[in-house]
DNA sequence: AGCACGCCGACT
DNA sequence: GTCGGCGTGCTC
């Protein structure tokens, strides 16, 4: 037989360019394909997991290649719709395969490598020959079997260890090898089963009197083994210890007494670590109103005209009942579905009521899922493809890195509350905006695209507009609720006639009274955590700033610290002023932790839960703070941004924004949009079927434009005024940004960089590029900051300019190697 | 990213 | 004189 050559591209889960070819040894010849992982050695050291992008038999003339160590799989874990969207996604977001890669597989599927060091088999003990460091090294290893590097490192307290063990290797002490573990495992339990002795049932008699009449805890065991696996009404066909135990009230002990008896066997069994639930109701028992089925057909209409459809539906107004219809149209195709959702909105809620309906066909995908369970999920996916449906998944519902998944024959993908900003990755690279990435993956799937909101985002109304989407809009709230009654409140008129109190209007505090008292519930909205923005010395205005960023420190009472929401540093609030001495030092401004005092002060009655990042770091602190508000156990939930997004509470009367105009006067072209989006959601939190709800609003712009269309609700009027703004200053969606931030510790070296850059930049497109420009924050753990932005034509060839951009950054980091760079494709 | 190599300053 | 600091360049 003819032994051909091949050789294989493979992609390194690292940030550098290009793939890397290797040599498949002939031994391999029959296991290697392509979307499989291998194990290859990289450099002098590293060993990692790669994976085989192309196979051929060209034989590269610059390097001779390293040979492939192993191949790990069995069948490919990456299809080739995969890699495809995958290479776009590094064209498009210019980034490198390598940083894709690591998005998209899950931690578990790399393996981790150290080397370490054994003692040789021929070392003969002559410690006479060694150095003294060489000693307590080859000691070490007579008591330990083997240890890593930076064991070693420790143990002789120095860094470089290299050439020491270079010359214990000569001197033949010590071997070295490499040392890769698995990450994933299935998970297994301990099960138990009857020995094939006392299978049968006239053998119990024996097993009784095997047992003795005294054991009676292992009698008990005995019978409740039985009872599990034959007499109950659902008998298992795997018994767990835990659940023998449990049943029998016995301990493990006991249990190890009939094993030992040899009446039962123990054995392991791989258990799925995901949950599984029946569905309890059929889609056909959903009834859509006159308007969701008017939509439901205007959505089916736009998927015939081949276009992605923008649904807008005020909140409340049933968009789920649509998705659900159109999940079950898609899968009586036989096809999948990806539902897309921001990461902080994938609550119980939405994943209990789509498996309401679909059961086990819903698979969950986001990051409080742990490695593991990640792993599981694709390669059930995997086993889909290769091994028939057996598992079937045909349901994603996930946060962005869902659309990384191999799916097979996608039909359908939703992603709802699109105008999330959260569903853009800002670190690490690849800095992909999972909307936008679903609308290419649904192209090379030719699935049908929904795109949700009751607030678009600009730029997809701006497709809709121009025919580029089909616009579905369901404006009428379900079950017709009314929309609330939304109320200004002018800060400046109220603090006139001395009506504040403390935080809170004299509006808002008389309307928290009156729905508390009527057993109600009150959300309300402030978009900064911690106590005080800021603390300041009233004598000389002296700000206590960061040490390693350019911000002021944020008051925290609660651990009654100052904290940096950029790198995390904390310190205690200096008791006399360093600048001028004065003691009279006083916080201004407030944040989410002053309105939760402030509300418990005035309503002591009443309890307050707060929820902002600071609240929710725990696993399970989101959880249960949204299910006690469910549960009506709190009355009053203070937060952040999180409290406006994708929750639906049935007793929700009040919504309170204490102060509007913080959102408002971001210096960022899409702080009108996101103001208004913000408010417009957390507004549409308030009133349920049986009352009309109430929000107010506090601010001290009364007449601003962006709260004039929140109390009107008038998105259309907003985004008009918004696009002729964007059009007048060139921003998208009348261009296309790119922006380049350079990070260097020294403030001299970054600008000489950043202006070579841009002006290397402005030779390629001349007064496309601005800045570079400090940004508003312009220094972070100690590296200075700066900004290049690129405004691209709308219409211009954007993979060449990206093409030629990536030449030029290319060229720059070689001359400035120093200098970090990213580059974020339609920041956000 | 890691790691080796190379060149400088501070110690045994 | 060596150790360890960091700038520089390479990895199939």
């Amino acid at each position: 037989m003819e032994r051909k050559t091949f050789f294989a591209d493979i992609v390194l889960p690292l940030p550098i360019p290009g793939l890397f070819t290797y040599r498949v040894p002939f031994e391999l010849n029959e296991e290697v394909s392509v979307g499989k992982r291998v194990v290859v050695q990289f450099g002098k050291k590293k060993i990692y997991t790669g994976l085989i992008f192309s196979l051929h038999e060209n034989v590269p003339l610059q390097h001779t290649p390293k040979y492939i160590l192993s191949v790990l799989d069995e069948y490919p874990i990456v299809v080739p719709s995969q890699f495809r969207f995958w290479q776009w996604m590094s064209e498009y977001y210019l980034c490198k395969m390598g940083e894709v890669m690591n998005a998209a597989i899950p931690a578990a599927f790399k393996l981790a490598s150290e080397s370490s060091v054994v003692l040789h088999p021929e070392f003969d003990r002559n410690f006479s020959v060694l150095n003294e460091k060489e000693v307590l090294i080859a000691r070490a290893l007579e008591n330990n079997q083997q240890l890593s590097l930076t064991e070693i490192s420790s143990i002789v307290e120095q860094k470089k260890i290299i050439p020491l063990i270079q010359t214990l290797i000569e001197k033949k002490v010590v071997l070295t090898y490499e040392e890769l573990h698995e990450k994933y495992k299935p998970k297994s339990v301990v099960c138990v089963k009857m020995s094939s002795d006392y299978v049968d049932e006239k053998s119990w008699n024996q097993a009784e009197k095997m047992i003795g009449k005294k054991a009676s805890k292992q009698v008990a065991l005995f019978f409740a083994y039985l009872q599990l696996s034959r007499f109950d009404s659902k008998p298992h066909t795997h018994i767990t210890r835990k659940e023998l135990i449990e049943r029998a009230e016995a301990s493990t002990a006991q249990l190890q007494q009939l094993v030992k008896k040899g009446i039962f066997e123990t054995y392991e069994h791989s258990v799925s670590r995901l949950v599984e639930t029946d569905a309890t109701e059929t889609v056909d028992s959903i009834v859509l109103s006159e308007e969701q089925d008017t939509a439901l057909q205007q959505i089916k209409n736009g998927f015939s005209k081949d276009k992605v459809v923008l649904l807008h539906g005020i909140t409340s107004s049933g968009k789920t009942e649509l998705y659900i219809k159109l999940i079950q149209q898609t899968l009586d195709e036989g096809k999948q579905v990806l539902f897309l959702l921001p990461e902080i909105a994938l609550t119980a809620q939405i994943i209990n009521r789509l498996r309401k309906y679909f059961g086990k066909k819903v698979g969950v995908y986001h990051s409080k899922y742990n490695r593991d369970e990640k792993a599981e999920i694709w390669q059930r996916l995997i086993n889909d493809q290769y091994l028939g449906n057996p598992s079937g998944y045909q349901i994603i519902l996930g946060a962005r890195s869902s659309v990384f998944l191999p799916f097979k024959n996608l039909g359908l993908i939703i992603a709802d509350e699109e105008h999330d900003s959260s569903y853009k990755q800002v670190e690490p690279a690849p800095r992909y905006h999972a909307r936008d990435a679903a609308v290419y993956l649904g192209g090379l799937h030719q699935a049908k695209i929904v795109l949700g909101s009751a607030t678009p985002a600009i730029e997809s109304y701006f497709n809709a507009l121009n025919g580029k989407y089909a616009l579905v809009n369901l404006n009428v709230r379900y079950g017709n609720i009314s929309l609330p009654e939304i109320e200004i409140v002018n800060i400046k008129d109220q603090l006139k006639q001395k009506k504040m109190k403390s935080v809170f209007s004299e509006t808002l505090y008389l309307q928290m009274h009156e729905t508390l008292n009527q057993k109600k519930q009150i959300i309300l909205f402030q978009n900064r955590r911690g106590f005080s923005t800021r603390v300041e010395c009233e004598d000389c205005q002296w700000i206590p700033q960061c040490r390693s960023c350019d911000v002021s420190m944020v008051y925290h009472k609660q651990i009654n610290l100052l904290k940096c929401h950029y790198c995390g540093f904390s310190m205690a609030i200096p008791d006399h002023c360093p600048a001028c001495g004065s003691t009279r030092i006083l916080s201004k401004g407030l944040g989410t932790e002053k309105i939760e005092e402030e509300t418990s002060v005035l309503f002591p009655e009443s309890s307050v839960t707060r929820m902002d990042l600071d609240s929710t770091r725990t696993k399970n602190a989101y959880f249960d703070i949204i299910s006690d508000f469910e549960d009506r156990k709190t009355d009053v939930l203070i937060g952040t941004q999180m409290v406006t997004k994708g929750l639906d509470f049935d007793n929700v009367e009040l919504v309170g924004i204490i102060n509007a105009d913080a959102m408002l006067n971001y210096p960022d072209f899409r702080s009108h949009e996101r103001a208004f989006q913000l408010m417009a959601q957390v507004s549409g939190r308030s009133g349920r079927r049986d009352k009309r709800g109430k929000v107010i609003i506090q601010t001290y712009n009364s007449n601003h434009p962006v709260i004039q269309a929140v109390l009107e609700n008038k998105y259309e009027a907003l985004c008009q005024q918004q696009l002729e703004h964007r059009k007048q200053f060139h921003y998208p969606p009348y261009s296309r940004l790119v922006q380049i931030t350079l990070k260097h510790k020294s403030p001299e070296t970054l600008t000489d960089a950043a202006n070579q850059l841009a002006d290397r930049l402005r030779k390629l497109f001349a007064k496309k590029i601005f800045g570079p420009e400090y940004p508003v924050v312009s220094r972070i753990k100690n590296l200075y900051l700066k900004n290049i932005l690129i405004k691209f034509d709308r219409n211009a060839a954007l993979l060449k300019n990206k093409e030629a951009l990536k030449i030029e950054i290319t060229a720059f980091l070689k001359d400035n190697p120093a200098v970090i760079l990213a580059v974020d494709v339609d920041p956000v």
